[in-house]
RNA sequence: GGCGUGUUCGUCUAGUGGCCCAGGACAUCGCCCUCUCAAGGCGAAGAUCACGGGUUCGAAUCCCGUACACGCUACCA
């Protein structure tokens, strides 16, 4: 194994969306292989048919690619291993299975499900644990099936799986990288079946050969694996292969400590996209979701190409861990804060231009989706919003007319007064030389210290009227980047509507 | 039922026999800053380290039991 180039995979069942426990997955097999200086590998395992989804295999990689997860080798990228989908394969696990019948490592078996069935259940009533029992072993192989009768019934076309033929009393050890140590005794595992009727491999079977076959040296995947782990161990050795190293890693669980699942909420990587969370905190999130550095070390904010240097299977936790949405809002904050303009209009644009094309504005088009007044909403809003998409909508009014004014605010801040000192302050506004954020709060000042008035019986009004919320950026900023005419505007149809509360 | 795995603040976690009557982050609360909201700064609260036995001068850390949780127990993956 020393000296081998690392490589890892990640192999999902084209069976529906890419879910944020198998992101996981393929992120710890990513992270590790990039570190290592390894290939990352995606590998589809169709094997059963039913459960196959139109169009799930392109939106799995898609998603994963999306999240920065890029593969060295899959079913659209090639790559010398191919091909990377099992039903791609068929032929090659039937000569497997070939050599298992030959040399007395799997058997026929012509059970109908419904006689499994009755038995599982006569087991289960027993208090035994429901286990194949072995009615069409053949008797060369420790069984009492003749090997005529199971001749018989080959050559009637009737239908049959093929079973993997498993010792008994041995028992079965492998070093977890995660678990350490971890033994089972061949007596408590099932004749697993390796060909389906339908002339597909179980997952079992089909995985092992290919983990062999593509050479790969690290197989990470969910703790839900570990209970299989011994008859896949088994198949290594009646092919007289070297198993690669393992890693199950825990599992990330509901609210409620069972495994994670749609109903407590969102499991789809796209459900999280969707609702405007960057590929950044996601992956951030989730790499800390059961691995961190150690060491007294206090870095919570982590690039891929940190994530990559630090990475280490050592460090990955035992213990399943909660999906809680908490971090991962904070998480995108942080990105937010420090992410470039440029990249944050490159998003927002669209999402306005669509906004545009649904609802009137009385700003100019040109201005408000112009390079140079976005870089100064985003400034201004930068601190203040969870998701980028909230920089159209969290503060909408720099896009559109404020369509009502909070009422509590105005409630709050209005006095009999008020409407009379801005109509007074108003012409100010108009004359200004300069519309600049300096120049309005040094009129402000000016036009109130007079009076003995607080510059906040002007600036609350003012904010309600311009935004009309009570809340958002530095008063005197906003006032400049919204232009006068939108804000004289404002301030006047304001007066207009709101009455003094007696 | 059987087999397997796990168990440190609400959550993610640090901790591998003395530095720990347990550290950090998120969330919560308070104070400061302040034109609001955030952000930021400071601080508080929050874990008898699941429980019970050992081993040891000394245990969150080692051993054994128990409990609980989760996973698996398919011709699904």
């Amino acid at each position: 194994m020393v000296g081998k180039r690392v490589r890892t995979r990640f192999a999902p069942s084209p069976t529906g969306y890419l879910h944020v426990g198998g992101l996981r997955t393929a992120l710890y097999n990513y992270l590790f292989a990039k570190k290592m200086n390894g290939d990352f590998i995606i590998r589809i395992e169709d094997t059963d048919q039913s459960r196959k989804v139109e169009g799930a295999q392109q939106n799995l990689i898609k998603t994963l690619e999306w999240a920065g997860l890029l593969p060295d080798e899959s079913p659209v990228h090639g790559g010398n291993f191919g091909p990377y989908l099992q039903s791609d394969r068929l032929e090659l696990y039937a000569g497997y299975c070939r050599q298992l019948l030959e040399e007395g490592n799997a058997y026929y078996c012509f059970a109908t499900s419904e006689e499994l069935e009755e038995n599982r259940q006569l087991q289960m009533k027993q208090g035994l644990q429901p286990k194949y029992n072995r009615k069409w072993l053949p008797e060369d192989m420790g069984g009492s099936m003749p090997r005529s009768e199971s001749e018989k019934m080959l050559a009637s076309g009737a239908p049959y799986v093929i079973r993997m033929k498993v010792p008994d009393y041995v028992s079965v050890w492998f070093e977890d990288i995660i678990r350490g140590p971890i033994e089972f005794d061949s007596a408590t595992i099932d004749d697993q079946v390796l060909m389906k009727s339908d002339g597909f491999p179980t997952y079992h079977f089909a995985s092992v050969i290919d983990d062999h076959l593509m050479e790969f040296t690290h197989i990470i995947r969910g703790e839900e694996w570990l209970p299989s782990m011994p008859k896949h161990l088994l198949l290594y050795e009646f092919f007289g292969w070297e198993p690669p190293k393992f890693a199950h890693l825990p599992l990330l669980l509901n609210p409620d400590r069972s495994k994670l699942s749609k109903r407590q909420g969102d499991v789809a990587v796209e459900d999280y996209i969707q609702k405007g969370y960057s590929k950044e905190a996601i992956i951030n999130f989730i790499a800390l979701l059961g691995w961190n550095e150690g060491e007294g070390c206090e870095q919570e904010v982590y690039s891929m190409e940190q994530l990559i240097e630090k990475f280490s299977l050592e460090r990955v936790g035992k213990a399943g861990s909660i999906f809680t949405l908490d971090k991962l809002n904070w998480l995108e904050k942080q990105y937010i804060k420090n992410r470039p303009a440029e990249k944050i209009i490159d998003t927002i644009r669209p999402l306005l231009q669509n906004e545009l094309s649904l609802k009137e504005t009385m700003l100019e088009r040109e201005v408000i989706t112009s390079d140079a007044y976005l870089r100064q909403v985003i400034e201004l809003m930068r601190e203040r919003v969870g998701f980028e998409h909230e920089f159209v909508t969290f503060s909408s009014y720099f896009f559109f007319e404020p369509d009502a004014w909070e009422e509590e605010a105005v409630k709050k801040r209005w006095t009999p007064d008020t409407n009379a000192l801005l109509s007074e302050f108003l012409p100010t506004l108009e004359v200004l030389p300069e519309f600049t954020s300096e120049a309005i709060e040094a009129a402000l000042k000016a036009f109130v210290e007079p009076k003995g008035l607080k510059a906040a019986v002007l600036i609350h009004p003012l904010r309600i009227l311009a935004s009309g919320v009570s809340f958002g950026p530095s008063l005197y900023h906003m006032l400049e980047v919204l232009g006068r005419e939108a804000v004289l505007r404002r301030i006047r149809k304001g007066m207009e509507c709101i009455t003094v509360p007696a």
